[in-house]
DNA sequence: AAGGATTTTGCAACAAAGTTGCATTCTTAT
DNA sequence: ATAAGAATGCAACTTTGTTGCAAAATCCTT
């Protein structure tokens, strides 16, 4: 059984070719991916519909997470295995996203620094994204 | 003259009255607003794409900043004088979202810390919100 | 391994969001 | 006051996201 059937599995989801398919998109991208992204992948075997489904289903049961940016086009990324095991996450690493190539990854071991919220205020989630030029385009 | 008639100045910008407008809604608002937000309070009086281009505007001349989301409805909310004085941006700000009344506020007062990144990468800029419940919807 | 219940998928139709070019109107500087 | 330049509105279009429903695939039980 391959990775992607066996992420399936523990997260009791049918297998399909379709999300098999996106899971293995993810698996071998070194980077977030925006739906278009994968929409330009893999359109002409699977729906456009499909792919909004299959996006929100992984949300949902953790195996991917997503990241806000300021252009309307959300990132998604594979959580790593500590974190679609437990269940619950704990995205607490910081993503980056370069200004050269435009691509956004997550800088695992970068933990997001706490803060100190006003008083009256409750956190639930944190998210931090830094921009700048990265490693490889730096070169 | 007003506030909004001083900051379309400062900014060399032409005073028109859909700019003043759109800049009386944010003075007015206290807390981010999307495109769709500013839509609502004055479509009536001015299309569409001139908000999607004032917005543009504003953003590049710095009178306001954007905030990241998930949701692919970017916010923007106005910067504070320093920020508009200085000419270049420094929103080390953290952005407060309420899982509640699903508002996006500015803690001006919250500084975001400083992240290491991996060596090779160079940093511009930082982006910070925080999720949970806000003082208002926790009374 | 087969069959039925359940889930997933594709299609179609639609709604919402964002973009572009161009003619008209408004601002501003002289 | 006027001419140059900038902003706006309109129309047409593209892209993005949503919903309902019928067909197909998956899974569970036997």
């Amino acid at each position: 059984m391959n990775r992607a059937d066996s992420i399936l599995k523990n997260s009791s989801l049918s297998v399909t070719a379709g999300r098999k398919r996106i899971l293995d998109i993810f698996l071998s991208a070194n980077n977030a991916l925006a739906h278009q992204d994968i929409e330009q992948q893999c359109s002409d075997q699977y729906d456009r519909v499909t792919i909004y489904r299959t996006l929100q289903t992984f949300l949902e049961k953790g195996i991917i997470h997503n990241i806000p940016t300021t252009d309307n086009s959300v990132r998604y990324a594979l959580c790593n295995d500590s974190c679609i095991n437990t269940g619950h996450h704990h995205d607490n690493h910081v993503h980056f996203r370069c200004d050269v190539c435009s691509k956004t990854l997550c800088l695992d071991e970068v933990m997001i620094p706490s803060v100190k919220l006003p008083s009256g205020y409750s956190m639930k989630e944190i998210n931090m994204v830094v921009s700048g030029i990265c490693k490889s385009c730096k070169k």
